[in-house]
DNA sequence: GGGAGATGGTTGCATATGCAACTACCATCC
DNA sequence: GGATGGTAGTTGCATATGCAACCATCTCCC
C-alpha cells in the first residue's frame, strides 16, 4: 500500500482517534453508573447555562454542541419533555426559536455536574500536569480552527 | 455552579472534544465527496491488512477499530456481503471466528487509501510539525492508556 | 466424565444520528 | 405588492450503534 504518510503521522493519527474513544468512553461510564443522561445532554444543558439569560438560539446551540441541526432538534424535544427547557419564539425572527433554560433544568445540571466534572479530571485532565495541560490545549485548537483556505466562508 | 474544575482543565477538555469531531467531520467529508465508505470500514479493512497473513479474530479486531462486539458483527456481515473478506472457522476455539481480507479487499483498501491518507495530512498531521506532532503523540497516547497502567506509570 | 462458570460471537430491541425534503419565515429586487 | 432566493427549524426515512439476552464452546475443578 506504499504509504507516503509518515509513521509518526499515522502514530499521531491513531493515537487521537483512540484517546478520544477511550476518555470519552470512561467518563460516559462514570455518568451511566449513577443513572445519569449523556455527555450531549449536559452540553446542551450547560450551553444554555453560559448563555446570558440562559437561552440561546438553536442554531448557536448546535454549533456549540456540534451536533446536527436534527440532532438537536430531538434532544431539544427530550428534554422539554422532561422539563429542563423551554422553546420560546424569537421577538426579532419569526424562524428562529429560542431555548430557554429552566430552574429544573439548572437543578439537573447542578445534579450532574460532579460527577462530570470528576470524571474530566479522573480520565483527562489530572493525567498531565499544568505545562502538558496547556500545550496540549494550544496544538488541539489549531486542530480544529477552520482551514485557512475556508477562513472567511461558511461552508465547511 | 461552583466549577472546581480550574478553567485551564475545561479548556482543555472542550478543545479535545471539538478538535476531535472536526477533524473526523473534514475527513470523512472527503470520503463521502468521493462516494467512498465511512472510516469505520477502512479501520476493519485495514486491521486486517496490517495483521499477519491478512486475518484476525472477530475480539482483536473490535479492540482494533474501537467499536462495541456488536457492531462489530453488523460491520463486519456488509463487509462479507460486498466480497472484501470472508470469515473462517477458528481452528484452535470454535467459538472464535476470523476475519480474513480477500483479494478484493485488498483492493477496496488500495482504492480508499489516497482519500483517507490525504485526508489526515491535510486536516490532521500536516498542520503540526515534527516536533508538535511528536508531542501531542505522546500526549495523548498517555490519555488513551488504561488507568491502571497510568497509575503504575506515574512520572513527569 | 460432567457440572459451574467464563468467553466469543450473534441477534432482538431500543435508541441515536444524519441527510434530504419540507414548512415557515425573512430579505431583496423588480 | 409579488416573485425569487436564502435561512431556521422540523420531520421522514434510512442507517448506525449499543446493551443485554442468548447460544455455543472452552476451562476449571470435582
Amino acid at each position: 500500500m506504499k504509504p507516503p504518510l509518515p509513521p509518526a503521522h499515522r502514530a499521531a493519527w491513531r493515537a487521537f482517534i483512540s484517546a478520544y474513544w477511550r476518555v470519552t468512553a470512561r467518563i460516559e461510564a462514570g455518568l451511566t453508573a449513577r443513572a445519569l443522561p449523556t455527555l450531549a445532554w449536559y452540553d446542551v444543558l450547560y450551553g444554555l447555562y453560559l448563555a446570558p439569560g440562559h437561552h440561546r438560539r438553536m442554531s448557536e446551540l448546535a454549533d456549540h454542541v456540534l451536533l446536527s441541526r436534527s440532532g438537536l432538534t430531538r434532544l431539544v424535544d427530550k428534554l422539554e419533555q422532561k422539563g429542563l427547557l423551554v422553546r420560546n419564539a424569537c421577538p426579532s425572527d419569526g424562524r428562529a426559536s429560542h431555548a430557554q433554560l429552566t430552574a429544573r433544568g439548572v437543578e439537573a445540571l447542578r445534579k450532574m455536574w460532579p460527577t462530570y466534572r470528576d470524571g474530566i479530571a479522573a480520565h483527562f485532565s489530572s493525567r498531565l500536569n499544568a505545562n502538558e495541560l496547556a500545550t496540549l490545549t494550544a496544538l488541539l485548537d489549531r486542530l480544529a480552527a477552520e482551514p485557512a483556505e475556508q477562513a472567511g466562508r461558511k461552508e465547511s
